[in-house]
RNA sequence: GCCCUGGUAGCUCAGUGGAUAGAGCGUCCGCCUCCUAAGCGGAAGGUCGCAGGUUCAACUCCUGCUCAGGGCACCA
């Protein structure tokens, strides 16, 4: 109905136009509006205030032009002329009434569009380093990155999702290393140090009694010798890279491997669990492994130094990354031999383009967005367009418990973590929270507070609703209560009420919202919407009775609510938020 | 110093250049013999951080300032 008034007007403009003789040079883009008043109908337009200064008219004498000449159009009312020159198009009830057999018909598909043109996407999000496991400020990520998934995937988008996995580098060192001192500890050496910039969490104990009852031996190590390597005045991380290189010799190639790739297993385990209950999946685990031991960071190396954007400084490789506009050059192969995480991120991102996608998509915690100019350079310098990778920042969730801030840091093991939150908040509230609002806004999430009224929480005022209608329909059952939903359009006239008409006008809105919420990349809108969708219910509930003597309104009123159902029961799905029957 | 976010009701936040700026929580007053009161209605509460500019029209766009949070490693 839109996209015909739309068309219409635009039709109507050109007329008036022609007829006026007028031909101005820059044409401003015709557009309708949901009007957000109904006194001003049910649609809007300004193109006769954008038209003012180009025709040279008042703008209200262009809006009567416009609806003298506007087409008959079926299911339009009338056109009124309003304040400084909106055009505002009432329709005729029945021509909105279609929204609910439209969606009863569709049921759970109502909602898909072709909007993303089958755009094909990468959408690449939490990609936590597996030194230990998720916590709360993973958790925001995990559920606007899945949330949007769903969201690009139902307006049209190919979309596929992908995880990071950092499996290699000198985080993953350290991650064995604790596990090591952990082990020795329980076994032989309970008194044995513990560097301060080593894993302090208590999965690590864990992770080495699991190690234990598997029964696999390690050499033994030289503890005297480790004792005093960690008793060392050194600079921490220096002291930390050596023990490293300890542990490595001690132990030898495989054991040490052995070590790291069950520390590395159980943690994913740990993760991809974590994250399974949370509701979110992934299409691909991408291993960083991978492309170290196939060449790929070697050779996107190798490709650099042909274009001649690597130089070596103070014994390191250095990317010019000054030239593709990043504020400093990058190190991408250290003094010590290593490589920088910089270096694998390259080819991990050139790899993606050479996957094929139209765009990419990046979901970062905000901290990192200086990254962003030495990746897009990079890209650029590997003979890719960085304007097809996309880069959505994701703000730091700040804790508190009550007033006080929390710190949280992996490496000390002073964090909460996602699934103590899911467990004492629950999985509903736990994600609707993340995404009832702007990813690009700070989240102050009090923990008392989520925790001790998770009543209060918008997620049980939408279930709510939900479970209203489903109540209601247990009830017309109980009651033997005919109930046709195939009715036609004017089998659904009865439905005059003020609170029906906002309802219906509120359904007619959920389509575009999916649409936009996904290109614009902005998933809270769909839970603003359900809010209010669920509002409208809340009120029209009060203040009708639905399962009324008169067949007629009882049939239509049922069908309206349980279109509703539909639109809240497929939006929640959207929000990987359960609609339950009953609460 | 440079970069990214934000500043809207007491608090937490929506608001895609349009008409009288909204919601939740909190406060006050009402509503269950009736489909779930985890609900509904009403009231109070605003110089949209400040100052300019663009526009027929600015909370929305631009510039400057200010305040708050974050980021500026051969860490990730």
């Amino acid at each position: 109905m839109k996209q015909l008034i739309e068309q219409n007007l635009t039709i109507a403009v050109s007329r008036f136009l022609a007829d006026r003789n007028l031909h101005p040079e820059k044409l401003p883009a015709i557009a309708i509006d949901h009007a957000r008043d109904t006194q001003h109908g049910d649609l809007a337009s300004n193109i006769a205030m954008l038209l003012a200064k180009p025709a040279g008219l008042p703008p209200r004498v262009i809006a009567e032009g416009i609806r003298n000449f506007f087409p008959a159009t079926e299911g339009l009312e009338r056109i009124e002329i309003a304040g400084p020159g909106f055009i505002n198009f009432f329709l005729a009830k029945t021509a909105y009434l279609q929204i609910i057999p439209d969606i009863l018909s569709d049921g759970l598909n109502y909602g898909k569009s072709t909007a993303g043109k089958g755009r094909k996407i990468l959408l690449e999000y939490v990609s936590s380093n597996p030194t230990g496991p998720l916590h709360i400020g993973h958790g925001r990520g995990a559920a606007y990155g899945s949330v949007l998934a769903n969201l690009m995937q139902v307006a049209g988008y190919d979309v596929t999702t992908e995880y990071y996995v950092n499996d290699a580098g000198r985080q993953m060192d350290i991650l064995a290393v604790s596990v090591w001192l952990r082990l020795l500890q329980l076994g032989e050496h309970p008194d044995l140090g513990f560097p301060s910039n080593a894993y302090q969490g208590k999965y690590i104990e864990q992770i080495a009694k699991d190690f234990v009852s598997t029964d696999t031996a390690l050499p033994k190590a030289d503890i005297d010798a480790l004792s005093c390597l960690l008793a060392l005045s050194i600079d921490e991380d220096k002291k930390l890279d050596q023990i490293i290189a300890y542990t490595r010799s001690t132990l030898g190639i495989k054991p040490y491997e052995t070590l790291f790739d069950f520390t590395l297993g159980k943690i994913l385990a740990e993760i991809k669990q974590d994250l399974l209950e949370f509701g979110v999946s992934f299409n691909n685990w991408f291993s960083e492994r991978s492309l170290i031991t196939s060449g790929a960071v070697a050779s996107c190396i190798d490709t650099l130094q042909a274009n001649g954007d690597l130089y070596e400084a103070d014994g390191a490789k250095w990317f010019r990354s000054t030239l593709y506009g990043d504020e400093k050059d990058r190190v991408l192969i250290r003094e010590n031999g290593q490589m920088t995480y910089f270096a694998s991120d390259i080819a991990y991102h050139l790899n993606k383009f050479e996957r094929g996608f139209d765009e990419i998509i990046d979901i970062w915690g905000a901290d990192h967005h200086g990254y962003i100019p030495r990746v897009k350079g990079a890209i650029a310098a590997v003979g890719k367009d960085p304007e097809k990778l996309t880069i959505l920042l994701v703000q730091f969730a700040t804790l508190y418990r009550g007033k006080q801030k929390m710190q949280m840091s992996t490496r000390s093991g002073e964090f909460v973590t996602l699934k103590e939150l899911r467990n004492e908040v629950g999985n509903d509230a736990t994600r609707f929270f993340y995404v009832t609002r702007k990813s690009e806004q700070h989240l102050d999430f009090d923990l008392d507070l989520a925790k001790s009224h998770s009543n209060d929480n918008p997620v049980f005022y939408i279930q709510y609703a939900h479970a209203r209608i489903c109540s209601v329909f247990k009830q017309m059952h109980d009651r033997a209560l005919d109930f046709d939903q195939q009715l036609t359009v004017e089998q659904l006239t009865p439905l005059t009420e003020p609170h029906e008409q906002n309802m219906i006008k509120a359904l007619t809105r959920y389509k575009e919202i999916i649409i936009t919420a996904a290109t614009n990349r902005e998933p809270h809108m769909l839970a603003f919407y359900l809010r209010d969708l669920a509002n409208d219910f809340h009120t029209y509930y009060n203040s009708c009775q639905f399962l009324v003597e008169d067949i007629n309104i009882r049939q239509a009123r049922l069908c309206l609510i349980k279109a509703t159902r539909q639109i809240i029961s497929n939006g929640l799905g959207l929000m990987g938020v359960s609609a339950p029957e009953e609460m």
